[in-house]
DNA sequence: ATGACTCCAATGTGGAGA
């Protein structure tokens, strides 16, 4: 089975470009952030003829996630519970699988614009509520996959000048220790499962150039619970829809389970 | 370069993204 992760940058300016993805990438499930639309304005119709169920979970303007997927979601979950965020940035639900229930958590994370900044105090505590919200989902769920445009580039080759952007948002070290201690809860950043190309990116700067020039970021990714991981056949970035016109910034990262 | 490009809310121009 497949399963995808895309920040579409506003779903109303991109549907078609999703169906059209969905058409050339029948995945089982894709997961979006940045709907910026409300729930009222979720497009369940034209999805549900392209062949799948939307969990969505979205407010104005601003941030909105939704987990698409051929076969039902049950048990969906808006936000880490307990957490009283205002913006609507996880949801989750269970896939039933010939190999057991899949958890699927989705998430776009906080920004957090600089470190000095209140943004990334709210990214911080963000992180941190997510990781002990994980810690107990894994054990409820020993079938977890976490995605989504994390708003971190991991390692210094996640990104296209990591000198000169030491330090900045996205790659300071508490950014990166957060990411890191994800991983300590028994999650495999998929991607890395595998010999990649060298400077392989998810997110590249609508400005100067930045696609063609591949000045991007690795910040979207798909991280797998231990029990998942020798399931993982593949994973990959799928390039293709940043070369659209009228893109988003991010490009699609799909993983490949055993069947 | 407090930039650049894009989207949103709105019709002026600024916030936010990353």
């Amino acid at each position: 089975m497949q399963i995808a992760t895309w920040n579409i940058n506003s779903l109303t300016v991109r549907l078609a470009q999703v169906l059209a993805w969905l058409a050339a990438n029948p995945v089982d499930a894709l997961c979006l952030q940045e709907l910026k639309l409300t729930d009222d304005k979720f497009p369940h119709e034209a999805l549900r003829e392209a062949g799948y169920e939307a969990a969505a979970f979205g407010q104005k303007t601003y941030n909105g996630v939704a987990i698409l997927s051929r076969k039902p979601l049950r048990d969906v979950v808006r936000n880490v519970p307990g957490s009283e965020d205002t913006q609507a940035r996880v949801i989750a639900g269970t896939l039933d699988t010939p190999h057991g229930a899949l958890r699927l958590v989705n998430g776009y994370f906080v920004n957090g614009q600089a470190p000095d900044s209140e943004k990334f105090a709210y990214k911080m505590q963000w992180l941190q509520a997510l990781q002990d919200w994980l810690r107990t989902e894994l054990v409820a769920h020993p079938q977890l996959v976490l995605v989504g445009d994390f708003n971190v580039a991991p390692e210094d080759r996640d990104s296209y000048d990591p000198i000169g952007l030491a330090g900045t948002i996205h790659h300071t070290q508490e950014e990166r220790d957060h990411f890191q201690a994800l991983l300590a809860l028994g999650l495999h950043d998929a991607y890395r499962l595998f010999e990649q190309p060298e400077k392989s990116y998810s997110w590249w700067d609508y400005r100067m150039l930045g696609f063609q020039k591949n000045r991007g970021l690795r910040i979207d990714h798909i991280l797998v619970s231990e029990a998942l991981r020798p399931s993982v056949r593949a994973c990959t970035i799928d390039r293709a829809p940043r070369k659209n016109p009228q893109p988003s910034d991010h490009a699609p990262v799909v993983v490949t389970l055993a069947d």
